[in-house]
DNA sequence: AATATAGTTTACGTTAACGTAAAGGTAAAT
DNA sequence: ATTTACCTTTACGTTAACGTAAACTATATT
């Protein structure tokens, strides 16, 4: 098993291209494995690379996204680093908060302006 | 009444640059009344500003945010065009509904990372 | 053996969303 | 009257996140 993966497969599953994967690699955020020259990703890389495109969806710089994932592998001995780090993690939650209430404002909003189209439209059908 | 803001008003209160207003402006997203040079925002003004600024935190495009802005004012009286408007509207609500499946996700993966650090500060502690 | 397929590196190009600087206008306070 | 505080337009600069093209390698298929 510890299936692996080669670059256009994760291209594939994720709807990226191959260049954007490697571009998180020159940017630090993936170092994938080689056999001879070609890239081979476990099922780590893969994780990361989920998790990368996931902080992309919210809106986050690629920066942010690394940090973020490097977050879940702390490696990390040091109580002033835990700390910090979980910190952090409170900054980013807020983030998420507000994220979250700016998404249900926008949806009851888009319910609000659908309405108004339906109502609308049947008018137009009454004529 | 009828409210009034100047460019700064809005800046401050959004906390962003005047120089951000106008570019929204050139790209035709904004179109405040005129007092001499000065721009003058209205109540109506610093909603489509309000709602651009959300769209951007969550990570939409200022041409997409400017679209979803537009659809709150139809102004439309054709048919298919409403019709167009509602798929939109479709369309974007599943986009929201995605990313809020990310929201929590992320929470969840951040609450766990926390516990790992606590844990980890805690037996720092006991040593 | 030749073609196709998938991979590689290097490097310049592109776009969006502003930042920043220059050069100036207007109105109130000192 | 001149300093202060905002406002204006014009225009070039910057950065992130890739796109795209060129030139090359390795493997597999016909």
């Amino acid at each position: 098993m510890t299936e692996n993966y080669s670059i256009s497969d994760l291209a594939k599953e994720f709807d990226v291209t191959t260049r954007t994967i490697r571009h998180y690699e020159d940017e630090g955020l993936l170092l994938p494995a080689r056999k001879g020259q070609k890239r081979i990703y476990s099922k780590s890389d893969r994780t990361r690379l989920k998790l990368i495109l996931r902080g992309r969806r919210l809106g986050l710089s690629l920066d942010e996204a690394g940090q973020i994932v490097n977050m879940y592998t702390p490696g990390s001995d040091n109580l002033d680093q835990l700390q910090a780090l979980i910190d952090k993690i409170e900054e980013h939650r807020r983030k998420l908060y507000q994220q979250r209430k700016d998404i249900e404002m926008m949806l009851k909003d888009l319910s609000e302006v659908e309405k108004i189209c339906l109502q609308a439209i049947d008018e137009k059908r009454g004529t």
